[in-house]
Parts: structure tokens; C-alpha cells; sequence
DNA sequence: CGGGGTCAAGGGACA
DNA sequence: TGTCCCTTGACCCCG
């Protein structure tokens, strides 16, 4: 079991995820940006190692516009050997990593036009991950979509895209349940229809279910990844915020209610990505509290790293400002 | 120089 | 049909 936190690092004085407007889009301004992200993205999976968190969600900004029709920079060539290095850092310590392409991307859409935008969206992920050589179980996780007023229609517009991705997207897509939308039901027939792996939320499954009991949708969810093709099934964790609205993620990790989470695995094995506004600081604490219970959580560092990274001097200007001001100087 | 309005992109709830 | 929400950081204009 694998503990990781998504795209930001708040202990760290860099940003994966410098951009820019694009009103002001420049391909100098580019390869500024993608330099010091790839340059952070190494420095944050680095010190994750360190910290024995092994499991990380790169952001979606690394190449910014990355499937806007206005980059026709070629990325892939000119960053090619930057992303290989961290490929091979993240399969010499035994990293995993994915992407969460946001909510922009629909496959399910009505609209043509949105379908065909998000399959590039998805193409500029996966391709980073291509580019760092990593098989398919580094995952691209996204939603079913919309509802549009009729629920079989949109599961069903689900399914038919899904069957025309790229085969080399189309090994990373894993499909998530959502809070108000698509259920793990609705996921469960999808992946009964298209084969695609489900990525449970177990908060999103209390918001929305039919039921089913916590231990019950886990095993269900994670019986839909292949083991050695889509690797450990990943899922999300997080909890209610208290007094706030329904759905709002906690901002940090409350240590009996995850404790009590993790007596539902019955020794399932899944790699858990702790969505808590934290970030970083509950995904420690979380793994302190699997050492506590004595559940195999990795060393850190067993593997030497094959760069000696964090801190990096070398690293480019940091294009992040600082992020308060002190008040004298 | 700092605060705050705005930013490529979708969709749903609600009035 | 229009407004606000999700969710979030970072850009960058403007006072």
C-alpha cells in the first residue's frame, strides 16, 4: 500500500505548475515554464522518496496549453530526455504516479467538439507518461461526465468514446465515481461494458451509493483492475469537512476515522491517494499511522537513488514569488 | 508593490 | 435564461 498526495507540495519552495496566460503565449515562455516544472516535478518526487510517500498526481499544467492548439511547440522532442530522467527515477524507486485531467475533459459529452478536445487532453498526458516510459499502471484518472437528463444515454456515449481512444491512452484511463453524478454502480457497468478499471472515492461513495458497504464497494472496485496490466488498484480518500457543505474535502487527516477506513480492507492491497487540503502533511501522517498498525508500507529509500536531486542548485530561477510577504526587511 | 479580479476548457442546481 | 457553485493556483492588472 502506497500513500501519496496530489500535485502540490506545500513544504517546497518550487511550483510543477508555472504558467501563463494565454493571451501572452510565447514558446520562450513555454520552455521557461516546462523547464522549472520538470525541474520541481524532480525535486517534489525526490523529497516524497525521502518521506516514504511513494505514490504521486503530477499536476496537469506541466506543459502549459499542453493541448491547446495555440502550442504547436514540439515538447515532446525538445523535453524528451528531461522527462526520461524522471521516468527512470520513478521506476528506480518504485514511484507511482498518474494525472487527473480535470473537469473539462467529458468524454461523454454531447457536444463533438468537447469529446474531441478532451481525447487531446488526454493524448498531452499520457504522452508525458509515454515519454517517461512508464507502463500502463500509471493511470489517467477522470469522471463519466455528464447526466444531460438521461443517465443510460450518457453511460452509454461513455462507452462508444472510450472504444475509439488511442490504445495508448486507452491502457491508462481509469474511471472514478463521483459524488453526484455516477455512482460506483454506474461504474461497475461500465467497466463491465469497456473493461475500464474503477479508481474508487471513498468520500464520493458516502455522498452517493446504492448501499453498498464500504468493504464491499472497495473489493468491488478493486477486483476491475487487472493485476499485472493496470498494476495495484488505485483509489482516493478523504473525508467530510465538518460544518461545512456536503462534499467539501476535510482539511486534515482525522486519525480514528482513517484508522477505522483501514480495518475495510480485510488485506486488500491498493494505493491510496489522500485528497485532504494538507496535502503533503496528512499524507505523512497517514503513513506514520500505517507503520503504527504495522501495515507494509515501503521504506524509504531502500532502492539508491540513481540522482542525487533535492536540493537542487542548479535548478532554474524559481518563477513562483514568494508566497507571503514579510512584513519588514 | 500588493490585493484582488480573472483565467482555455463543462456541467448542474436553482431561481 | 441567468447566476452561482465546484476547486485551485497563479497570472497580472490596477490602484
Amino acid at each position: 500500500m502506497k500513500i501519496g498526495y496530489p500535485c502540490v507540495n506545500e513544504a517546497m519552495d518550487c511550483s510543477a505548475a508555472n504558467t501563463f496566460r494565454l493571451a501572452s503565449y510565447a514558446d520562450e515562455r513555454l520552455v521557461a515554464a516546462v523547464t522549472a516544472n520538470l525541474a520541481c516535478l524532480r525535486r517534489m518526487l525526490a523529497w516524497n522518496v525521502a518521506q516514504g510517500l511513494l505514490f504521486f498526481r503530477m499536476g496537469s499544467g506541466i506543459v502549459p496549453f499542453g493541448s491547446h492548439p495555440i502550442n504547436t511547440f514540439p515538447w515532446q522532442t525538445h523535453f524528451a530526455a528531461d522527462f526520461q530522467v524522471i521516468g527512470d527515477y520513478i521506476k528506480a524507486n518504485n514511484l507511482r504516479v498518474s494525472f487527473h485531467p480535470d473537469q473539462f475533459v467529458v468524454l461523454n459529452s454531447p457536444s463533438v467538439d468537447i469529446v474531441q478536445r478532451s481525447i487531446q487532453e488526454l493524448i498531452y498526458q499520457g504522452s508525458m507518461l509515454d515519454l517517461m516510459g512508464l507502463d500502463g499502471t500509471a493511470k489517467l484518472q477522470i469522471h463519466v461526465g455528464g447526466l444531460y437528463g438521461d443517465r443510460e444515454l450518457a453511460l452509454s456515449r461513455f462507452a462508444a468514446v472510450h472504444a475509439t481512444l488511442p490504445a495508448a491512452v486507452k491502457a491508462r484511463v481509469v474511471v472514478e465515481n463521483d459524488d453526484r453524478l455516477f455512482p460506483l454502480r454506474d461504474c461497475l457497468r461500465l467497466h463491465a461494458e469497456t473493461g475500464v478499471p474503477i479508481l474508487f472515492d471513498n468520500f464520493h461513495h458516502e455522498c452517493l451509493n446504492h448501499g453498498e458497504p464500504m468493504a464491499e464497494a472497495l473489493r468491488l472496485a478493486a477486483a476491475t483492475w487487472h493485476p499485472t496490466a493496470d498494476g495495484v488498484p488505485m483509489m482516493d480518500y478523504s473525508s467530510q469537512a465538518l460544518g461545512e457543505r456536503k462534499g467539501k474535502h476535510a482539511d486534515d487527516l482525522v486519525d480514528d476515522q482513517f484508522r477505522r477506513f483501514l480495518q475495510e480492507f480485510h488485506g486488500l492491497d491498493m494505493d491510496l491517494m489522500l485528497e485532504i487540503k494538507n496535502k503533503e502533511a496528512s499524507a505523512l501522517r497517514a503513513v506514520t499511522i500505517l507503520r503504527e498498525l504495522g501495515l507494509s508500507v515501503p521504506a524509504p529509500n531502500i532502492p539508491s537513488p540513481p540522482l542525487s536531486l533535492p536540493p537542487d542548485p542548479n535548478a532554474p530561477p524559481k518563477v513562483r514569488r514568494a508566497k507571503k510577504a514579510v512584513s519588514s526587511e
